[in-house]
DNA sequence: GGCAAGATCCTCT
DNA sequence: GAGGATCTTGCCA
């Protein structure tokens, strides 16, 4: 693993949050490898935000976000789609990072198969896991270890903007989405 | 044991 | 632009 990947993840969510815009996110299985640049995240900083899933305690579906950092959160949005997170805190403490969206650099063809169409592959939380075929199963595995991998930056530079989060319904004004938009 | 709400996506009009 | 799909979790009785 990375020791620079551990740093840029350690520190308040919503500082450490726009540090994994242009890191890359690597699936590896039997369909094939894929891989994304990480392009929106949204920031939830456990107990002190009420908009968190982990703001009430801790409860069998959140746990693995009082995991070590680096660990997953994965949970099913609408009984329908995967919503994947990455832990920033320390253990014990649920800040984690949730990724919105990426841009796909291998594999597209891969994802295209997964989601069934060959436009939009990864632009949503839901449609990022289902074209890096997370699911489930992934929740509680640390990214430094796989399946899901993150990796380095491609070296893609962008303008990174902060905008107010999407899809909740306490805390809504804070501005804790950040998107990685060309520059 | 029942109920309400939810960090979404897709299709159709 | 609006609405439906679909199901798990957590809270309360």
């Amino acid at each position: 693993m990375s020791r620079a990947l551990e740093t840029a993840l350690t520190g308040p969510v919503e500082e450490v949050a726009p540090n994994l815009l242009g890191l890359r996110l690597r699936t590896e299985l039997a369909e094939g490898q894929t891989e994304v640049v990480i392009t929106e995240v949204e920031a939830y900083a456990g107990g002190r935000d009420p908009a968190s899933h982990a703001f009430t305690g801790q409860t069998p579906r959140n746990a693995s976000m009082f995991g070590p950092r680096g660990t997953l959160y994965v949970y099913r949005s609408y009984g329908i789609h995967w919503c994947m997170n990455i832990v920033t805190g320390d253990r014990g403490d649920p800040s984690a990072v949730l990724l919105r969206g990426g841009r796909p650099v291998t594999g597209a063809d891969v994802m295209a198969r997964r989601r069934g169409r060959s436009d939009h592959l990864a632009d949503g939380p839901g449609k990022l896991t289902q074209a890096l075929g997370v699911g489930g199963d992934a929740n509680g595995t640390s990214v430094f270890e796989g399946p899901v991998t993150l990796l380095d930056t491609a070296g893609v530079s962008g303008q990174i903007i902060a905008t107010p989060r999407v899809g909740i319904s306490k805390a809504v004004a804070w501005p804790w989405r950040f998107v990685l938009v060309d520059g």
